[in-house]
DNA sequence: GGAGCGATTGGAAGCGGTTCCAATCCATTC
DNA sequence: GAATGGATTGGAACCGCTTCCAATCGCTCC
């Protein structure tokens, strides 16, 4: 039962290497007899043909890359970005593509380009995360190596994207805390050198502003998306603006941080103060109390991702795309179900 | 700056084909002039040897593939296996290999079989996930391609594995707990087909055990490493076992979803009930107390996990290996200070 | 029955490397 | 000065598959 090339197939099928070749890859001008006998082989000795003879011949490697930041801290501490990979994997699957994971940082560039992308091949790439997009963009562009990226990025809009609708997102969930009667309401964003932390912060503000709450851009704190950052933007800003009832958190794992922190300081949620996320993680419905959040669909961000690269590598779509995909409103107990005004003092000074 | 071969590199240095392979790969027998020009002319023209080709004629890929189950609830729903894919990428990298990312589940064997053993070859794998194990592992060594696993797993002993020692981490966690003073211990594991939750579980016997206390098998609760379960369990053990003061939680999510049950139940964490984790996750710092939980070295089991497989592959390593990486008591709060002994009444019935 | 033609088939030339082997150098050694 | 032998070099086969092209086959149609 050892291994078995084309030729041995061909001869045991009694047709010509061609024949095979033209079974392997359905094409047309192929006999249905000589079909039957070619399938048969194969079944017959499990052969399974080269995937380097078949790359080198036809130019293409059937593999894309995905790359995303190597920060521990950021994008990888939660679940969020194993369930974006299910997503490219499972349309990757189903196309008959392979993926090829990568991790890169701002240090590494060098190490990493020579390697990535010059020893090995790719026939796409899926960028995640944006600082990944700045690091390399560029160069998959001079390279014209087929790229997608998971979330707009500003300078590179001549690259197709998937991303959620940050800012209805955001609109959404603060709109919620508004008609829960919140009138001082704070923002826990991430780093505004992202597109999507801007977005997600121009909704708070379009939200605040449509409701005709006055914007109070002293209320606006801007860290990371991690548990870490939540929780220590708001130990300092419980003390600082204690007027504040309630808290837009960018992402789940600030909220659930920033809930941390609210009850290290005495503070009842959502009694005296309301939390919000964002994201929607496997976390979110069992933080204490339940996470009342905006839900993006992960998976299919990672699934359209993949769709659309695969596209573009077959040339079946060549005009550019930034798809948006609807997040949800998920209520559930951190921000209570109170209605009314409710003002617990003025804007801060 | 188009793309350029071996054969325009070795014109070019005016050498021959054979002379630039050497210098590519690093053999004897290229004198120090013919090295430079391949050099230079390798820098000039940013020639980049075609993996394809190379894999064709070398016989190995040159790439590893990581596989872990599809089941988005399980392994997948934190941040555990981007930290430990981290590990084996940058491992991988260091030693110029790359890694190809793959999801199983029961259902798609066969789809996945055909696809990803046959089509692709790769040149290792790493088995992370016991159900991925099960479904795969004989496969692999029939196919003799190198393996090795994350984890032990009981039927597969001859192949090679790294994993954290297991019951030294429950133990510690338990002996925890009953320094304390706690006596009725309730221990929440994972499904004991897997040989890992088998081990916590002993861990947890043992250390009742050596501190005289007697196991109560009653105390036992067996579910999956997810908030949900860990949730849903202690919610029907609270009523049923008040008199347990302390749970041992086989993983950090598990505990997590513990803590939100005990909180919905009115039961305060440590005063009335004190909870002990595994993994220590990043959020076990965040969780509501903070989470006294064993840490687990998972970067690590993935860097090492990637170089054992290394070593395989190149024959460095021929005998099999079952690494047991030290785990860490993270004390925090979720246990409390308390000592001395503690009854909230007698055993089970 | 033979010309004409589309469908099928087989042959052969790559794809871009690695590696074995024979040939060539060049410095020693006798 | 020629023989010796190790270091270097170039030639060529080969890895297994795709694909172009020419040859063949099997019909239909006049």
């Amino acid at each position: 039962m050892s291994k078995i090339n084309i030729d041995q197939v061909a001869r045991y099928a009694f047709v010509s290497r061609s024949v095979v070749s033209r079974v392997l890859n359905n094409h047309p001008h192929v006999s249905d007899v000589a079909r039957e006998r070619v399938l048969n082989v194969i079944k017959k000795y499990n052969y399974q043909r080269n995937s380097a003879a078949r790359s080198l011949a036809a130019k293409n490697t059937r593999e894309i890359g995905i790359l995303s930041t190597r920060n521990p801290n950021d994008v990888m501490s939660n679940g969020f970005s194993t369930l974006l990979y299910l997503g490219v994997f499972e349309e990757c699957l189903a196309q008959r593509y392979s993926v090829r994971q990568m991790f890169i940082s701002t240090e590494m560039k060098e190490e990493f380009q020579k390697f990535i992308l010059n020893e090995h091949t790719l026939d796409g790439v899926i960028l995640f995360a944006e600082e990944v997009t700045d690091l390399l963009a560029e160069e998959l562009l001079f390279r014209e190596i087929p790229a997608v990226l998971i979330g707009h990025a500003p300078g590179f809009s001549s690259i197709s994207s998937v991303d959620v609708d940050n800012f209805a997102g955001s609109y959404s969930a603060v709109t919620h805390l508004v008609r829960l009667g919140h009138r001082n309401i704070g923002a826990m964003v991430g780093s505004q050198l992202l597109q999507e932390s801007q977005d997600r912060l121009a909704g708070y503000r379009k939200a605040l502003v449509d409701a005709g709450v006055p914007v109070n851009e002293a209320y606006v704190s801007v860290g990371g998306y991690t548990q870490k950052s939540g929780h220590d933007k708001m130990l300092s800003r419980i003390k600082r603006q204690p007027e504040v009832t309630a808290w837009f958190c960018a992402s789940d794992t600030m909220a659930m941080g920033a809930l941390s922190a609210l009850h290290k300081s005495g503070q009842r949620v959502p009694d005296d103060v309301a939390v919000v996320g964002f994201d929607d993680l496997s976390f979110a419905r069992y933080t204490i109390p339940p996470l009342t959040t905006i839900r993006q669909p992960i998976y299919q961000k990672g699934r359209y991702a993949a769709r659309m690269l695969i596209d573009l590598i077959n040339g079946k779509q060549t005009d550019i795309e930034h798809r948006n995909l609807k997040p949800d409103l998920v209520v559930r107990e951190s921000c209570g179900h109170h209605s009314g005004m409710r003002h617990k003092g003025g804007h801060a000074p």
